[in-house]
DNA sequence: CGGATAATTGATCTCAGTCAATCAACGTGG
DNA sequence: CCACGTTGATTGACTGAGATCAATTATCCG
């Protein structure tokens, strides 16, 4: 939705000063530490998170006992909206993660007052839409190696970190339930892109992105 | 999120009545052919669609020339919100097709005015939302016929049409472009449905869900 | 009725899953 | 400080589900 056509923030920056500040007042500040739970899937829904730092996952459970990942999420992303008051997912910390947590009855409240935080939430979740299609998209290309490629090239962008070595702050087991692959295709297919010299494995957490081009093109969601 | 925990409305009305007034009053009827183009992907966003009839698909073209399906839209569906300005994806009418034409700019005005509509389109989002994340995790569950017993049951619900001789409005390879199949694979899994007993095709267009439970199970999504 | 398009069926091959083993990294306790 | 055990990551061999290519049948629309 082009709100704002020309000055547009950053993608994971949608929501505005005034609607950060807006739901601060709302909230109150949380420390998590790493491997915690947020929340589970079929709970009633009581509280959003807002995160100032660190990096979470959403998941569910199916019934052949798979778990699909559905989000990453990191620093100003928004998590825990839902319908019909249950969570959808599970949210599980990645790292020690500092967050807001918004009384869902306060957010509706403000939200019925507040006009701007309305355009800056309409817009958040216009984005994170458009990054589930993305994820979507990702998944429905066949190939592992592409899914890996455009993983990555997604995961620097979200990280906003073009620090060179990539760090990842998830498993090689959460990248398979995120792509749908097993972990071995995981292996296999850095191998494949490191033999193109399109990466560098520098450790099992450590990437760095040597050739984003070919990664692109590897991706084939490019252009 | 709960906005409305009792009385929730049925998941393809998340609009509610006063925010379906509130878009109508700015908005305009316009009535379209079948295949017609209602924008295409990378154009400026200068409307979305509120669908009244018919049925619309968006789909997006990748680097491959692969045709990637993000969503089918029925009545009560919004399309065409995008976060910077231009179109993300191509949308289709696969039907003729009543929808309203609401031009962004009016939307935005309205929506910093009438917290009704803002509350309505925030749940609107979250439901797009989490069917984008079903989509993802139909196409992550790798068994063909799971993928197309899981999207037959997702028709039924969102054509809201218990009318037992199921009307598929798109054709095989709209359905494999969405679920990251081929038209053949599409074939086999409606063959291997059928010869379970699951379903019966009674012509192309027209498939009876003789077992919803059967389905659900071959899906495995459910719980 | 006839041509064009869509859908189905068949045969073959490729790629990712699975099972299994090896290797590396890290933290613990002796 | 180092041996050890546990966990996570990688590599290898084999199998199976789906893509592809090709041919046939069905359906739509003039």
């Amino acid at each position: 939705m082009p709100f704002e056509k020309s000055p547009h923030p950053a993608a994971r920056e949608l929501l505005t000063e005034q609607a950060q500040d807006a739901l601060a007042g709302i909230s109150e500040l949380v420390r998590l530490p790493a491997h915690q739970v947020l929340y589970r899937q079929g709970e009633s829904a009581d509280c959003v998170y807002n995160i100032v730092g660190g990096a979470v996952l959403t998941y569910e459970l199916l019934a052949n006992g798979n778990r699909h990942i559905t989000a990453f999420l990191f620093p100003n992303d928004l998590l825990g909206l839902s319908t019909h008051g249950a969570y959808i997912a599970t949210a599980e910390t990645l790292s020690p993660v500092v967050a807001y947590r918004i009384p869902i009855d306060a957010l509706r409240d403000t939200l019925t007052h507040d006009p701007t935080l309305s355009v800056g939430l309409v817009l958040k979740l216009c984005h994170d839409l458009r990054d589930a299609q993305h994820h979507a998209i990702t998944l429905a290309e066949n190939a592992a190696h592409a899914r890996v490629a455009g993983f990555l090239l997604w995961l620097r962008d979200a990280l906003k970190s073009p620090a060179d070595p990539l760090c990842l702050p998830m498993a090689r087991q959460d990248i398979a339930d995120y792509l749908g692959l097993s972990v071995e295709s995981i292996s296999r297919a850095l191998h494949l892109l490191e033999s193109e010299a399109a990466i560098l494995r520098v450790g099992p957490r450590q990437i760095r992105l040597l050739d984003l081009d070919k990664l692109a093109s590897f991706s084939g969601l490019d252009a």
